[in-house]
DNA sequence: CTAACTCCTTTCATTAATAAAGTAAAACGT
DNA sequence: ACGTTTTACTTTATTAATGAAAGGAGTTAG
């Protein structure tokens, strides 16, 4: 299915996704049109799901960088999703979990106040338990 | 410092990182040798922190994404972090955290014998409690 | 009022992407 | 074993994007 040269243009496209394809062919061994035709491959069959950017949160604003871990008081959990939904920009991720908790929330805000707004309306629909990411 | 129009800009990129300049520009209604110097700003403050690639690891063969929760046994971490460094490949994140745990690890495994063999020689550094994503 | 600065557009030379054609090797069926 | 098809690549040529340079409009400061 993928063989050592997919493998590797992955490795090149993660670490830097805006490569001319000619770049990218050099890193390979490859031309240009060889590994334009590999990466089209690589999207059309799902494996590259898609291209994007890592934005600093800090610098944005968004200091606070926090993972929720959910417990829903009902088996119904769409008024917890529902919810989360009405403050999409500050959800980074919100991960369904085996284990103790029902979710893993990945979320970052400006400040303390965005936060505790934020938990004061989650606390209608959850439980939940707030662990602040120290680093990395 | 950055106004609707570099917001509207990381917007964009971080739905498709491979825009060109010129497709870019006509999103936010600029040209684009202007959007490439806001780019070129965004890059240089360090807004924008690199471009990468959204990959599917269950296509890759790892079906297994876990979240980890690391209890340090003594203060010392250091054998816990070079411990993951030799895990290298099955690692996402490791985001050190306030709360009940030390750290939240985030990982991928082609099967649960990798993961196995992963948390035998994780449990002899640290207490753990494992979840796994079931969805999204 | 002018000078300096910022942010943009336009233009143009360079470079990359893309489509098309051709080649070589491997896989397939008979 | 043979010809056919498929796959993966290179080369070539056209089209399109990038990036540098020049210039203009609006803003700020002296």
């Amino acid at each position: 299915m993928l063989d050592n040269t997919d493998m590797l243009i992955l490795h090149e496209l993660s670490k830097n996704s805006r490569l001319t394809m000619k770049e990218l062919g050099e890193k390979v061994h490859l031309t240009g049109p060889a590994v334009s035709a590999r990466v089209a491959k690589l999207e059309d069959s799902g494996v590259i799901e898609g291209y994007t950017i890592k934005v600093n949160q800090v610098k944005l604003g968004n200091s606070i960088h926090a993972l929720i871990n959910i417990y829903t008081k009902s088996a119904y959990h769409v008024p917890y999703l529902s919810f989360i939904k009405t403050s999409e920009n500050y959800i980074i991720n919100n991960y369904k979990i085996s284990g103790d908790s029902c979710y893993l929330l990945e979320c970052t805000f400006p400040s303390n106040e965005q936060l505790d707004e934020f938990l004061k309306g989650l606390s209608h629909y959850v439980n939940y338990k707030l662990s602040i990411v120290i680093n990395k």
